[in-house]
DNA sequence: TTCAGTGCAAACAATTTGCAGTATT
DNA sequence: AATACTGCAAATTGTTTGCACTGAA
């Protein structure tokens, strides 16, 4: 999944939904989808700014609700009092292993983990939408150290 | 697991680390422990205030922080931007099922999720900390309105 | 041309911090 | 008696809102 086919979908639901196709909010996805992982809106904002695109944080903290509600990113939170946002797409459903020493986060995926949520969902009765599992640990690197 | 139990745990740890006891310390743990489930801090903060109990905000947050160390409480995140609190001990480890419509959570616990999440650190050589996995999706009661 | 979207600053929400007074050790 | 803890208010952080201006439709 390219970024083009990205900027593509997200049109196609700002159009859908009746918001206006701009500039900035193709900017702010743009911006997402190069960013290596896990970016939080703040630093989003900074990063756009320092490459000289002109977006206002209030551009990007409306544009990061439409592109959830539009399902292209998912939000995830690590601890902190922040939220953290990454691409959904071209990027197989996953979850995250974050370190308690130096905060790396990794991504991981199992099957049985999909098929565990399904079965709980079923239990209870429940639609699902959408899950987010975080392990905390200590990685490899930092366990050594000391 | 009664209340006296972990307050006795609580005493235990914060003299292990050089901390004082003090009665606001007691008191925070108490109320949470009293409250049914997943309150955060400022309504945990204003229940005591409503019981009468002196305490600032400040130490509600302080002391939720000690007994977060001390394991003695979880602390969980449901998609808004605040936390919610819960005591772990007297209460198996559970994740929790968030209903997007009405914002009811329930707790659920599966042994095939404790195996994987040791799997996984394995795996990536993680030293296994703590977890969280939360299921959002929508409860029976809020599928069958309109 | 219209009005939704933008940028900015101010407001709000959640949490932390500084400091003078209080209470555990 | 010493000093860590408390309460309060101010500061910080993360996010939302109000409003005059701009630009997509």
């Amino acid at each position: 999944m390219n970024t083009e086919n990205v900027k593509e979908r997200f049109s196609n639901f700002l159009k859908s939904q009746g918001h206006r196709i701009t500039n900035e909010r193709l900017l702010v996805l743009e911006s997402l989808c190069n960013d290596e992982s896990h970016i939080d809106a703040e630093n989003l904002f900074i990063k756009m700014r320092n490459q000289g695109l002109k977006v206002s944080r209030a551009t990007v903290y409306n544009t990061l609700q439409l592109l959830l509600q539009s399902n292209l990113i998912k939000r995830s939170h690590f601890g902190e009092t922040h939220h953290h946002y990454e691409p959904s797409v071209g990027n197989k459903q996953h979850h995250h292993l974050i370190c308690a020493k130096c905060g790396e986060v990794e991504e991981f995926s199992s099957e049985v983990l999909n098929k565990i949520q399904i079965d709980i969902c079923d239990r209870y009765k429940y639609k699902f939408l959408s899950s987010a599992f975080q392990i905390t640990g200590v990685c490899k690197k930092c366990s050594e150290e000391r």
